[in-house]
DNA sequence: CTCAGTGCAAAGGATTTGCATGCCG
DNA sequence: CGGCATGCAAATCCTTTGCACTGAG
């Protein structure tokens, strides 16, 4: 999905949330699509600096109510945000357990279609509902070395 | 491992970093293994009278740094804790999207083994060098349909 | 006896909220 | 114009830390 086509998505689902799509929710949309995975507010701070922290913490709170936006935390104390995937795709993390970065990736179709197959194997017993799947490699990144 | 092996490997654990077997981090190891799937410090402290919120908090801390009890972090605000996998074998997370419960499950061995090829092969061109993997099915639990 | 472990209370730090102001619709 | 979004500063809440005390070896 290029630019565009998010700025209309994103618009839509604002809009169908009675929300309004400002320019500061659209700055952090913009600074969202900039990074190569998901964002801490510190970075998200850096990258704009007409950003206000309150204002950031707000509206990324609105933009994940609307299904824009996902809320991540990894293991060390800053949540980090990224574009929902239906804007961006399907992908999984890459985390870095020493410096805490985190960068995307994705599996090919058929694994992910073995794992869905998988996952409602070990699930049907445990009257457990899946929603969505989340898988993270931890490691070390190729700064951290 | 039973309640026995654990208890040896984690007073091994805690011996070869120069630190106590205490009644107190015995005690937190006991209530770790009560549980179903990772508990929260309040969890923790509801489940044993006896236990001082700083201590579990320190403890929790050194058990961790030893390599006897793994921390966690899902969606809500709450760290959450379990003994680490090789005392209690390798596993994944069900965590219920609503009261953000989490419960331990497994994948079956040739499953774990063909996700392992396909890590391999997706991080082989990103530098990125895999310590573990980690897997969690978001949903919904059985008390929150 | 000594020193690590403990518990209380106070401090930290990411996140949240109250309130006056300004801007979008 | 009216109300929602904004930004500042103060408040929250999980977690960490200082300090005096206790207990294990």
């Amino acid at each position: 999905m290029n630019e565009q086509d998010v700025d209309n998505e994103v618009t839509a689902l604002l809009h169908r949330a009675d929300q309004r799509y400002t320019r500061g929710r659209r700055r952090l949309v913009v600074a969202l699509q900039s990074g190569e995975g998901p964002l801490t507010i510190t970075q998200l701070l850096a990258t704009d600096a007409s950003l206000s922290q309150s204002s950031v913490y707000r509206n990324l709170t609105i933009l994940e109510e609307v299904g824009a936006v996902t809320r991540i935390v990894t293991h060390d104390d800053f949540a980090r945000y990224e574009l929902a995937e239906h804007l961006t795709g399907h992908h999984h993390h890459l985390i870095c357990s020493s410096c805490g970065d985190v960068a995307d990736f994705s599996l090919d179709g058929r694994t992910e279609a073995s794992l869905d197959r998988a996952f409602q194997r070990a699930a049907k017993h445990t009257g457990f509902e899946i929603q969505a799947h989340r898988l993270d490699l931890v490691g070390a990144c190729a700064n951290c070395q």
